[in-house]
DNA sequence: ATTAAATTTGAAATCGGTTTCAGACGGTCC
DNA sequence: GGACCGTCTGAAACCGATTTCAAATTTAAT
């Protein structure tokens, strides 16, 4: 079969379905959206023209003359990280339900780039913006990133899923604190001292306050923290990989690896592999996020788990309730559990 | 620090800039697109208060009154598939050089999400749709899905990563078959006879091709098919992992195994892992996309590659081409190439 | 200094919807 | 039959940009 690709069609508009109609444009976005009762003789042939022509209302037209596009933008680092995807998911779900749609764009990290899509996320109005993987708090100070944030937050609700006192917005986040003291108590518990955080960077809410917590855990328990066993790099399993290697040019090595997460937890572990040690009998190794990574390394990472479901509906009932100029509270913490696999065991030295 | 979270500022718009500016609308836009020449005095007076309000055109006002709105809507299968987040991020990189913006949502391989989901494109008036992981033309009659397809296309070119000849689409699509005869020889040149291929769904474009190879070959090979070698199911990890067992079930256990993808291969890998097999010593197994996947699993998969930055780079290409009314070829092609890694090796019955 | 040519500018129409407002229509009740 | 009320309906304004068109202002040329 041949179809000729230049025959773009004329777009049809509401005002097309009203002239055939024999009724005003008003008549038909009543039909349209229910707003007002239309005598049925009318109301049916209008109908039957929308299915006709399959009319669909140009979206732009109605999101400028409303006040709500329905739809929520999403910033994220990196869909390629199996947390985000994850997470994107669980929150489009959530938005589905509630007839909402969301828009993706990744930051990759970089600031200009999380700048830029802050800009359009507000160009196309959409009703709120959450954003993932956000930047430390503690340690902006005034910076173009926070500048930007706070201008925004003018124009559009921001949840972010970290700290952020410096602008006004919404925090919905994770526990990082209560997740580390579940992976540093799994691993004293199995009598490990030398324990060593690897992967991830201070600048990002979520690897400071689980930076912090570590420190903390140590000097509770009386273990003196090392420096060269605190590895920062980036997220993915190449960076994991490096880090680690890193690791093992050190003359006493660790015999625990905290892993900022799962994507370079995968790294690590080749890594480790290739350095000729056993998972767990000579390392463990326990990580963060608990996407399917976890299942599919060999062995089995024990991580740290988010409930992806309800974080993401968390995400979404905040952002459009905050964009619906309802009460809500300014922050909301997601507690953590641990999941114990197979990369995590007793410490034989 | 405190803010009140509900101080939602007037949003700005030209006719604000404007007036402060003591000129009119139609002098504002021009300097905001470089449409036309303005008076230098103006300009920088007019340049000084966009950047003073930090204001940003409206989106939609814009894309109402423009032909074009430089967004290009893409449509993955799941974006939580590594596959589809680095093609997909190679496409928002190749739009992105080019001025472009995209937009993602994911099918989750439902008809009827797909079909709404390429509704809601053309209503935000996109250039172009890109869609991914397309069902099989072949297989399709006049289904919902066909009609919606030929629908949308009258008003929005669509792109696709399969072959659909019973609609207007423009198509870029990997050569699987090549892909396959990669895979074919690579085994048959170590001894395999005895060939599975597992994980995929035959309505889907890329599978029912794969499956087409698989079967030519082993035919000019003289080799005979056996059905129950060939099971299908979908693409992420637990359902490669399900169908592996089923494969185990039997009495005559294949020596290799073709995964539909890495996602899937990485279940495989688990299958066989726990039924106490060595890959590649007892099975050989090789796999599809090669995403980051390939190199994270032990052993490493030995995997075909599509080279996704060009691919995307590919698409991206055509979309604008196509929304811009320019020639292009209706149908492209993308050369695979074997990556050999741990996975597979000599069959040694 | 005039006039022609080039450069700037704003008013108004347009994109495709929604919504307010006031009038038309139909029915009910005395 | 007239007053009253509720249901429908369309004209017109509006959302926030762009763009055409013609007028106004400069600038250049003679």
């Amino acid at each position: 079969m041949e179809y000729d690709k230049s025959s773009v069609g004329k777009t049809i508009t509401i005002y097309d379905i009203a002239e055939e109609a024999g009724v005003s444009a008003s008549t038909v976005s009543r039909v349209l959206n229910g707003s007002a009762s239309v005598r049925k003789e009318k109301k049916d042939r209008i109908q039957k023209l929308i299915e006709k022509y399959n009319f669909k209302p140009n979206a732009l037209a109605k999101g400028l003359s409303d006040t709500a596009t329905n739809t929520i933008g999403i910033i994220v680092a990196d869909v390629r990280n199996p947390y985000y995807s994850a997470l994107f998911v669980a929150c489009e779900m959530a938005a589905e339900k509630a007839g909402y749609n969301v828009g993706l764009t990744n930051s990759l990290g970089e600031i200009d780039r999380e700048c830029h899509e802050l800009d359009l996320f507000v160009q196309q109005k959409v009703d709120a913006i959450i954003q993932m993987g956000g930047r430390v708090d503690d340690l902006i100070t005034d910076d173009e990133y926070a500048r930007k944030i706070r201008s925004v937050c003018t124009s559009t609700p921001v949840i972010v899923t970290g700290k952020l006192d410096k602008a006004p917005v919404y925090s919905v986040v994770i526990d990082e604190g209560a997740g580390m003291n579940l992976v540093m108590e799994h691993l004293i518990s199995y009598g490990h001292e030398k324990i060593a955080l690897v992967g991830g960077n201070m600048m990002v809410t979520s690897t400071f306050y689980k930076y912090r917590r570590y420190q903390e855990n140590l000097k509770s328990r009386g273990i003196k923290e090392r420096g060269e066993y605190v590895v920062n790099s980036a997220y993915d399993p190449e960076s994991g990989y490096e880090a680690m290697n890193r690791i093992f040019e050190l003359d006493d090595i660790p015999t625990a690896v905290i892993a900022i997460n799962d994507f370079a937890a995968s790294g690590i572990i080749r890594s480790i592999r290739e350095h000729g040690m056993r998972i767990p009998e000579d390392i463990s190794i326990v990580s963060f996020d608990n996407t399917y990574i976890a299942d599919l390394t060999y062995p089995k990472l024990t991580s740290v788990d988010y409930n992806y479901k309800n974080y993401g509906q968390a995400l979404i009932d905040t952002a459009i309730a905050v964009s619906m100029g309802k009460e809500c509270p300014a922050f909301q913490t997601v507690e953590p559990k641990l999941v114990v696999r197979e990369s995590s065991g007793p410490c034989k030295k």
